[in-house]
DNA sequence: GCCGAAGTTGCACACCGTGCAAAAATGCAC
DNA sequence: GTGCATTTTTGCACGGTGTGCAACTTCGGC
């Protein structure tokens, strides 16, 4: 009805995709992640269970394409000669500059405030952060086509591991009201920040 | 009826531990680890499928438990004060000085190379990965009581990751015979050297 | 319109992880 | 030894997961 080049099947496709993600999203506002199952995704989303399992292999991999929703923005702002060269200090200046935008802070809060100590929550929440390394190690794949495997594997790895220590470090301070005030922020950028400085230094400047 | 200290209770505790943990290692000596399955463990442990669980969460952690009983004894040989200062290259000097032990090596092999390219064996890889991660922040933890939580997260992570993108190069080389030949563990060495030499650089040294 | 291809759905199945309560093993006091 | 409290094992049931399979529906091209 509209152009020829979509066409009817993708557009579908898309769609469904969006509402699967959609209803991941509002679910995880409202419930602690770990009690989300795929039933109630796919019933949000309309569709039926067996579909969602269509477009993700699993609930930690759905979120793993909100995040990344939210980072595909982030990293579009790097400089491609920068992370070719020094990547980590190409994205701490990033972080530094930009920030991180607030609705992604409070998704990461929501997916991980919610549900407290449970041993489920961890090994949910080490699947997602691990699902979220694999897509940018994706991601950097692409940006540099000719780099290391190695390198891009253990880069986008550690980068992500000062994501979550930040995260957990960030959540272990004392409770943080709904809306995120500036200097909830503030706190997450200065944890995530010293997590890169150590990248960065090879874990060497500060004699702990 | 032997004596006081150690007790009936954790003597029989610690034998079906064991009985589990060998069951696990003998299985993944034979089967893609993405296959085995707890009824498998157990029953070749001798107790239930339910015990399986009174003492592993899942499969994945008891193959971290595995993999901690060869880890314990390499992180035995770190001079306390180097970690200090320098933890990543007092990791590398270990690997370069004593290397890694060939059993160790074959555990890794076996773990990887039996199943090859399913999705399922991505998972449980990436689940085990962090499992070995998080026992490595625990031995760091007790290591460095007084250290911030941010530099052993990032830092274990970092050092896993490592050991990961090492075997994933590993495994990819061509054919591996399966008694592992000296050029074989020579090449891993190799990976594992690189990546930490990028870790301990920060990503900085070669201009890729 | 019709037909093949792509997508959705229900169903069945094996497996997972956990709560619960009965039963067995152990430690301890006497 | 006997009895009792505690720990451990075990079976069972239950809800959830992820996948293969076979209809069935939707879409695109001719």
């Amino acid at each position: 009805m509209t152009e020829t080049s979509p066409g009817r099947r993708e557009l579908n496709r898309a769609r469904t995709h969006e509402a699967i993600v959609a209803a991941l999203r509002s679910l995880v506002a409202e419930l602690p992640a770990e009690l989300i199952t795929v039933e109630q995704v796919a019933e949000r989303a309309g569709v039926s269970r067996r579909t969602f399992f269509n477009y993700f292999g699993s609930i930690p991999v759905a979120l793993s394409a909100v995040f990344a929703e939210h980072a595909a923005g982030m990293i579009a702002g790097l400089d491609a000669e920068q992370i070719r060269t020094d990547p980590v200090t190409a994205l701490r200046r990033l972080v530094q500059e930009d920030g991180i935008p607030p609705d992604f802070l409070g998704w990461l809060s929501d997916l991980n405030c919610h549900g407290q100590g449970t041993d489920g929550r961890m090994l949910l929440e080490r699947t997602v952060w691990a699902e979220m390394a694999a897509w940018l190690r994706e991601q950097l794949h692409t940006l540099l086509p000719d780099a290391d495997p190695l390198f891009v594997s253990t880069l986008s790895s550690g980068v992500m591991s000062c994501f979550q220590a930040a995260e957990e470090a960030w959540t272990e301070d004392p409770d943080r009201p709904e809306p995120l005030s500036d200097a909830d922020i503030e706190a997450f950028h200065r944890h995530l920040d010293r997590a890169l400085g150590l990248l960065a230094s090879g874990w060497r400047s500060p004699h702990v």
